[in-house]
DNA sequence: CTGATACTGATACCGAATATCATCATTGCG
DNA sequence: CGCAATGATGATATTCGGTATCAGTATCAG
């Protein structure tokens, strides 16, 4: 794969692929909590980034295999706890991942083409903070995913 | 309606648990659809709504040493599959299950004792239609988990 | 440069879930 | 009621996703 090919560790100023800004900055956020910058870690990422849709731990192993499975599994972990990455649930309850851009947002996850949008500006926060508070349930968190179809799907 | 008052198809006549009425109850409904009767089944059903919180398949084997494993996972997914169980998705991501008393709910989870209530009244849907629309999606259906602390364990 | 140490990756391992298949139980039907 | 058809069971083997191990390596601070 090409950006695969392209993408280097160290600090050279070659003219990079455009997902290459995307790396750097995970890189550069990771390092600022002591993580180090590698090469297999940067694959990682770069084959997250490369995703077009949400995939599996062993989706990225398959666009990986020169980097070993420990390394692409324990990656994709880190990716996730430091929130670079989030978890996406399909309907049928497998899970998948998908980069981040960060803030809280939820899904909209197309059942035709498999594309996750993101809906970024929905108040369910307020709605549920009050149904909760009257069931007697102080909420602090909540997991949302939208399912149906995109609007490529609907109207082609 | 008969209530319960023996087990049909075991020579053993135990007293029946109170959850006797609700096993019949899924067992009628599963009868319907042309799936058979059967003692480990309705261990499987029993065992299930004797659960005090979402549990895993696992921890219905443990509880049901004398029905075999696949027996149980096989139960599991029929029941999940007809509606008769529905799955909850822990805030780490576990999946769970959970008897379902049926019709379109959510869970309010309590990270500390664990117990997952219902929340009927709540009308996520019609704000989240709009909000996908709006972001040209056409929505038809959505997974919802709320977490925090449920009454008991705020207020000891 | 150099040492401390975080990281890597081949491999072994683990646990959850499913496939297999001979046997058994349930139910419809005569 | 009794019997055949077939759905269900369960011991076992197998698959598969994910993690632990650990010797060797790369990174980065000093």
């Amino acid at each position: 794969m090409a950006v695969a090919s392209v993408v280097r560790h160290t600090g050279h100023n070659h003219p990079r692929p455009r997902s290459a800004a995307v790396v750097d900055d995970i890189v550069r956020r990771l390092s600022r909590q002591g993580y180090r910058d590698t090469e297999p870690r940067r694959l990682v990422i770069s084959a997250a980034a490369a995703q077009g849709r949400p995939f599996t731990a062993e989706e990225l192993c398959a666009a990986l295999p020169c980097v070993g499975r420990a390394t692409v599994y324990r990656g994709l972990r880190l990716l996730v706890d430091t929130g670079q990455v989030c978890r996406v649930l399909l309907e049928d309850g497998e899970m998948r991942y998908q980069l981040s851009r960060g803030g809280h947002h939820h899904h909209l996850l197309c059942g035709a083409c498999g594309i996750a949008s993101d809906l970024d500006d929905c108040d369910v926060e307020g709605m549920l903070q009050n149904a909760a508070r009257a069931a007697g349930f102080q909420m602090n968190g909540h997991w949302l995913e939208v399912y149906g179809r995109c609007g490529e799907c609907v109207r082609p």
